[in-house]
DNA sequence: ATAATAACCTGAGGGC
DNA sequence: TGCCCTCAGGTTATTA
């Protein structure tokens, strides 16, 4: 379940539980995820405190004296606090400390694990990312440069992350249904008014999740089946077929870039 | 160099 | 029940 707000949640509720903590065991259950994991992660881990605790696109690095540990969640990755010996299905990855225990858990193992000393901006997977949707570095002026020059179809034009990082497939339908733009329209097609809008709806969409993202932790954590609180406010994502609601049209589902888009045939242009 | 697509993996749900 | 098909919140490696 990891969109961009999720990670952001993941990343604040395991900060409170690692920071400054000294990590005392680290048991491998399951190698084989997007990457094998390095073989040292353990070395790299026990013994030492974890300093930093932050979040880059969809990653989050777990900086110690030695290095910095790079999670990055997956379609399906998650990290949860397991009290006890508990161990889910799908439970990689153990980590413990005087006071704690937390599983990655990840059904689909598209989620990756590893280790880079250095500044891990600096990481191959890192260094060419584009800018954070949520800083200034995200602006009007830069998406309308960026869409200039290209005749990639605007959706997958902003889930590409040299565009911006953290717009998913959920994100990138919301905000261009808010912006009025249909997914297929070429970038370099967008209007002055149209890329404002954009890069003001993808802020906006993605302020309202993470404000969401409590409701959401809980289901996160297990303590609660019920699905998450912005799930309930999406207006066209996982919708195709019903009725839009702005004009009650019936919203359209494509795929693009082998990914389902739904969209307004009559509100968006 | 750039852009489309194939691949990684497991589970849920629908049709028959 | 069970088999087969499609689809799923991501992103890199490969191919054209």
């Amino acid at each position: 379940m990891p969109e961009l707000p999720e990670v952001e949640t993941v990343k604040n509720m395991v900060k409170p539980l690692l920071e400054g903590a000294t990590i005392t065991s680290v048991k491998v259950m399951q190698p084989k995820l997007r990457w094998p994991i390095p073989t040292d992660l353990a070395d790299c881990l026990v013994g030492q405190p974890i300093n930093s605790i932050q979040r880059r696109a969809k990653y989050i690095l777990f900086g110690n004296p030695l290095g910095n540990m790079i999670i990055h969640l997956g379609m399906t990755g998650t990290i949860q606090e397991r009290p006890g010996e508990q161990i889910h299905k799908h439970d990689r990855v153990i980590f413990t400390t005087k006071d704690h225990r937390l599983c990655y858990n990840d059904v689909r193992k598209f989620g990756a694990i590893l280790w880079t000393t250095g500044s891990p901006f600096e990481h191959n997977l890192l260094k060419k990312l584009g800018p954070e949707p949520l800083t200034d570095d995200f602006n009007i002026a830069y998406l309308k440069e960026k869409c200039r020059r290209s005749y990639k179809p605007i959706k997958p034009f902003i889930m590409a992350n040299s565009t911006v990082v953290g717009v998913g497939n959920i994100y990138a339908a919301e905000s261009l249904f808010l912006s009025k733009i249909k997914p297929k329209r070429p970038a370099s097609t967008l209007t002055a008014t149209e890329i404002s809008d954009l890069v003001l709806n993808i802020k906006q969409v993605l302020k309202k999740a993470i404000n969401a993202g409590g409701t959401t932790l809980r289901d996160f954590k297990g303590t609660d089946g019920k699905p998450g609180y912005f799930k309930q406010s999406l207006l066209v994502y996982g919708r195709g077929g019903k009725e839009c609601v702005n004009c009650r049209h019936i919203l359209e589902q494509i795929t693009l870039a082998q990914r389902s888009s739904v969209f307004c045939p009559n509100c968006q242009h």
